[in-house]
DNA sequence: GTTAATTTTTAGTCTTCCCTAAAACAACTG
DNA sequence: CAGTTGTTTTAGGGAAGACTAAAAATTAAC
């Protein structure tokens, strides 16, 4: 098995590789909160490890090993959030912080079984797809709120999971994964709120100025 | 927050004090398989702590501030175990594994859902009390079956859960806590096997010789 | 009651793991 | 090419926990 820290930093390459070219160290290091020189001392130990390859001055990518352990941690970490959501009602914005704990100790026996019960959920309660046991993860990039533009309807894909503050505020206005919504106004390019009317679930109707903090991190898809 | 090894520390001193009276170096150095010079230089860091009291040459023992920790511990265990089992259908001879591992993260939220969950159980999967949300803890010692004499009967009350091959043993004949039994015959204070007949469950009306060191670690309540 | 055997403690080391600050270095920018 | 930015190296630290070997205290044996 490996260290808690390897697998934070393996998933933390992988995620961070989701919208970035190329993985920098101090992409890294601004992520997992320590300092660029720890970065590298560990990208090399990973390297050693062949969990990464490294070239030095440029960036970091997961070997298939490496992957095959940060999509184990990842789909620990989703499965667990969609579990403790699901099966045991723990509300949307507390299940990260626990998940980030038990995504270390989760058995595959265990695993299997919180699948098999969810049913073998495809998304986790923010909209973050799940990998699949073979490890499989399709990340698709929906844009942003932020860059959507008046008259659009959408429909609520993903909503950024590591803020409790931010998902408190985005679930008090009504907006979860699968909630349709309309674009009443929007500043493109600037950072202005965007205004958006809720077309689905408890706050069906309502019209609500989203922060654009809230709108860069709240991702939509497109309805014809 | 406490380290895993300073809960383990806490936890083994709990369950030592349960049957021994002083609770030694050796004990624990043994239960948790360190050196004894390990086991004396991390209870003595536990005394700063003011989590046990500790005088030399005699043996160590819990403050209150550290049994609350063990029970807590101990609770988040059990509590898990039956989770596991009831919920996800672990077999029990799983679970202890994975709850070793869970004890250790999971939050004060989520251990109450799990005891709503199911109910609020009293025992584990084995047949071990649950400590109550105020931590409060009574472990009655139940004889184990192989201080039964011939023709007693009783019920079974508890399994030792740390062997997973007993467990698998004693499940295969049959014998869970709650299962009644009649003992047909029994060697007192030798190591021969004690022969019962099961009254209970799907082994209803079969006879097992059960080897002395699983009816040691079995134990029964009296059935008048 | 002395000696012998057993436990326990001291004392000193080691390893693992991860982190940091500051200096040196490479790469881009204009 | 000179400056800025970001990266790596160097050098070091410290927390956590465990170990060995030898000394000390306790307990048991004669």
């Amino acid at each position: 098995m490996h260290t808690s820290a390897v697998e934070d930093y393996l998933k933390a390459v992988c995620e961070i590789g989701r919208t970035e070219e190329t993985v920098t160290t101090s992409a890294l290091a601004a992520r997992l909160d320590v300092s660029p020189a720890s970065v590298t001392g560990m990208v090399k130990k990973l390297a050693v490890m062949k969990l990464v390859t490294y070239e030095r001055y440029y960036g970091v990518a997961l070997t298939n090993a490496g992957r095959r352990i940060a999509i184990e941690v990842i789909r620990h970490h989703r499965l667990v959030e969609t579990y403790l959501h699901e099966a045991l009602g723990v509300p949307w914005d507390e299940v990260h912080a626990e998940a980030e704990k038990w995504e270390h100790v989760l058995s595959e026996d265990v695993e299997a079984r919180m699948d098999e019960a969810l049913g073998h959920p495809t998304n986790d309660p923010h909209g973050a797809p799940i990998p699949t046991p073979t490890l499989e993860l399709v990340e698709p990039d929906w844009p942003p709120l932020a860059r959507m533009d008046a008259g659009t309807k959408a429909v609520v894909a993903e909503v950024s999971d590591d803020d409790p503050e931010l998902l408190r505020y985005v679930g008090g206005l009504g907006l979860y994964p699968g909630t349709a919504l309309e674009v009443i106004s929007s500043a493109p390019y600037s950072d202005g709120p965007v205004t958006v009317r809720v077309l689905d679930g408890d706050q069906r109707g309502a019209e609500h100025a989203v922060g654009h903090r809230a709108a860069a991190h709240l991702f939509v898809r497109d309805v014809k």
